[in-house]
DNA sequence: CACTGTCAAGAGCACTGCTCTCGGTTTTGT
DNA sequence: ACAAAACCGAGAGCAGTGCTCTTGACAGTG
């Protein structure tokens, strides 16, 4: 469990996290499916058989990249979800601009690890029962942060969408179990919600927006906010009506 | 102009389109980034570098190969629309759902050429201007359908919905060109609800659901008629209200 | 000191995209 | 009808890839 226990532990720690930026660094230049070990070798002054002392294979060392990316797009998310729930009177409806914002500011800053993680899975490689409670961590922000509007009164109570039976019903269920209190209705506009936010990332950074909305910041902005009152999050101003 | 002029234009038409085949397959167990001329040359029992006499190269082949799916997924859409519209008495609530699902009925059954246009972007290949008219064959159909259906009163004003102004009502009136007279907060709608729709495709393809919403049918059909409702498609009982 | 596990190095295999040259065929212009 | 031009497939070859295997050197532990 000691990080350093022994020289030869600590170098090859030092060693595997230099092997994954310089792969990063690979990724952003030549892309997920040219990764190249004999480049990163190269790039490292070392021969590319020794890779393989830590990185069994290519896969190994994409699903590495990958839980990384997880992490950090969590982490980015997470830390997006605490400055603004800290806020007094707090607003959930701009938690939830933040935390939309702050994916995407991650993803136009880090396009190909997004694609790696949100675009067409690498063929031949099957992604290891690993990388997915890393890859949670965002939806699980969102539940939270719908959780505790719930509890304090920020959503409506979408009347006029219709019922939420049969198998979806117990498909939304499970996600009830991270947003304990949070209506059906609710949660399953959060699904189509988060699609939308994916989807329209994944859109602007695949080129699918040009000619259309290309800079689209202001796409975001006004699909984010409608996507919010869509879902039933109340600005602040509106809680009693 | 004729397509078989000569014997040799026949052949050499016949011959491409082999070659189209055998990388769709190949496509389909190895994948875009592993599309190997090689094996598309062994597959056809003639050498590898015959095959630049077609494709000068990779990427010319892939571009190819990107036309005819954005060719297939438009057609398969334009079917779907045109089957619906002579319905009488029209309904574009119907013709909406139907032109959905037809994309994504198209989607689950080419995955691998789904993911070669909405996927990740193949690194290191840029996309040739002649990809964007076959692409937005399936945006046209959103658009005259939205068109006809406001020309015909089927549009709720979206009262509620903010006004659209700036560098977004630039960009949302481009989307008016295609579809005239709708007016722009609905455009709007439509952007945010066609990101919706491929993000939920992509997402379901690409296994971002399983745990929740795995078998994805009902999702699918209850966001397709919850985003239809949000672009102000009226059912067909509610036109009078 | 000796043993055990780890390490980098290097050769080698089968594969890739792509280029170039060669001889043969087909099409085209006159 | 015939020569010139265009086109074609075959093959060799280049530089690169992921990956395997063997070899010899080193560090940690008994």
């Amino acid at each position: 469990m000691n990080a350093g226990r022994t020289a030869r532990d600590r170098a090859r720690a030092e060693l595997t996290h230099e092997i994954k930026a310089a792969a990063r660094r690979q990724l952003a230049t030549e892309g997920a499916e040219r990764l190249s070990l004999r480049a990163i070798s190269r790039e490292l002054g070392m021969v590319s058989s020794a890779l393989y002392r830590y990185f069994p294979s290519r896969d190994d060392l994409l699903t590495a990249l990958i839980i990384d990316a997880y992490d950090a797009l969590g982490a980015t998310a997470e830390a997006a979800a605490q400055e603004s729930e800290n806020d007094y009177p707090w607003d959930p409806l701009a938690t939830w601009t933040a935390v939309c914002s702050a994916v995407r500011d991650w993803a136009r800053a880090n396009p190909h690890e997004y694609a790696l993680i949100y675009g067409s899975p690498v063929t031949g490689y099957k992604a290891p029962q690993t990388t997915v409670e890393p890859a949670s961590r965002v939806p699980i922000v969102l539940l939270g942060l719908l959780s505790r509007a719930h509890a304090e009164g920020w959503l409506s109570p979408l009347r006029s969408a219709p019922e939420v039976d049969g198998v979806l019903a117990d498909q939304v269920d499970v996600l009830a179990e991270l947003a304990p209190g949070v209506p059906r209705k609710t949660l399953l506009r959060v699904g189509i919600a988060w699609t939308q936010l994916f989807g329209m990332i994944s859109f602007e950074l695949f080129g699918q927006l040009v000619g259309t909305m290309d800079p689209a910041d202001e796409f975001f902005a006004a699909a984010t906010r409608q996507m919010a009152e869509f879902i039933g999050l109340r600005r602040l101003a509106a809680v009693g009506e």
